[in-house]
DNA sequence: ACGGAACGGAACGCATTGCTCCTCCGGCAC
DNA sequence: GTGCCGGAGGAGCAATGCGTTCCGTTCCGT
């Protein structure tokens, strides 16, 4: 049974397939950005296909999650490792990360996705990833003595949570005002303080208590 | 102490009726401002009543919302006018004001119950008088020269609406970090600024667009 | 020309929810 | 004591919305 025919090159009923491929997961990014519970008709309408060529992808609702979810971490992953890369001054390349983060509204997604579906192992290990990697570029600034000190890694995913839930109906949905609310609190976390933050430093125990708060009974 | 029970303490059953007035308006606080879609029978649940009792009261679940969201912005209002009596240096009584709001989470419970039920006249007017006031506190503590020249009042109540998404699972629920982030914020909006920021103020337009935006297609 | 891959979208069954209604309980007048 | 009545509890009903399936249609590839 030598039937072997994926070539890259397809024509016809396999290109319009592959295209509504990247359509459907960029349809379902925006619907579910916007209303994480959004019905999965509502994606199939955005995409501009029908329900069956949904399902002819994914088994269900929630395999269409978790692949949104890996994309979702593996864009944020790539964000943090081309600031890894970066041989600019530290404070100047955190900048510039969080500022392609908040664009490309990956924390947002696995906000709002958390709880919708049961997280794979796979997904798991990739979380952890994007967490290391996180956490070596947060002690990076840190050393570097730009960043106040009394603020921890968890207040600034905190505050970047934060930013991500403004959104504002019109053209860009508020992505301007994200980055100049981003640069206000950049502003804050930039040393010297003004002076000392009341209370504690967020943990990252605090954020990871989050990830079983959705439909629990 | 004696049991002050007043006049307006009645005996048996109209004791009980009484007592579950307040609780089913707490109640339904608490329950709206965790989940706004949240079934009535929660409400009930967490009041530690029937439900027949709470539609006793009120007439439909659009009836208690009502309720809720007038009851918040009442004490939004009063809030406010605590503040503009206040012979206080303005910048002083602004953050104290807005430290109240924050903890009170009446801008939560507002923007959370937006769309979930059509407003009245009076709720409308109420929402008016608000807005009336705090434009008049924020143009006194603008007028005192120890705020930013490149915020404006949008900016200032998107800011706050941000705060007011931070949420964690816990005794206090967040509230000692929303102080944090209040705090930190508020740094960065006292004069002078380090930096102008990066795009437009927001509008008072942008925030007016939202009030509708919960079943559009 | 024909087999079948991919599609659109109606239809189905299930879960959830707002609301009604019947039953029961406890105080009060007599 | 006994019967009445306001109030509470919670099962049940009808409506709605959802995920998923299924079937008829289109049109590429051979």
């Amino acid at each position: 049974m030598a039937e072997e025919q994926n070539r890259s090159s397809l024509s016809g009923r396999r290109a319009e397939a592959q295209r509504n491929d990247g359509r459907i997961l960029d349809a379902a990014r925006a619907v579910f950005l916007a209303d994480p519970e959004a019905p999965i008709a509502k994606v199939a309408v955005q995409a501009g296909v029908g329900i069956s060529a949904l399902y002819r992808r994914y088994p269900s609702k929630e395999h269409l999650l978790r692949a949104l979810a890996e994309d979702g971490l593996n864009r944020y992953i790539a964000d943090l490792e081309t600031a890894l890369a970066s041989a600019d001054a530290p404070w100047d390349t955190y900048v510039a990360c969080l500022a392609r983060v908040i664009d490309g509204q990956s924390q947002a997604l696995a906000q709002r996705l958390a709880g919708t579906f049961t997280p794979t192992p796979e997904l798991s290990a990739l979380a952890m990833r994007a967490g290391k990697l996180a956490e070596t570029l947060f002690q990076r600034v840190r050393r570097s003595g730009e960043l106040r000190g009394d603020v921890s890694e968890a207040d600034v995913t905190l505050l970047l949570e934060m930013i991500a839930f403004i959104e504002l109906p019109g053209a860009d949905g508020g992505a301007a005002l994200r980055h100049r609310y981003l640069a206000l609190l950049l502003q804050a976390l930039h040393a010297p303080a003004e002076a000392p933050l009341p209370g504690r430093p967020a943990r990252q125990s605090d954020l990871a208590a989050r990830w079983r708060t959705a439909g629990t009974v």
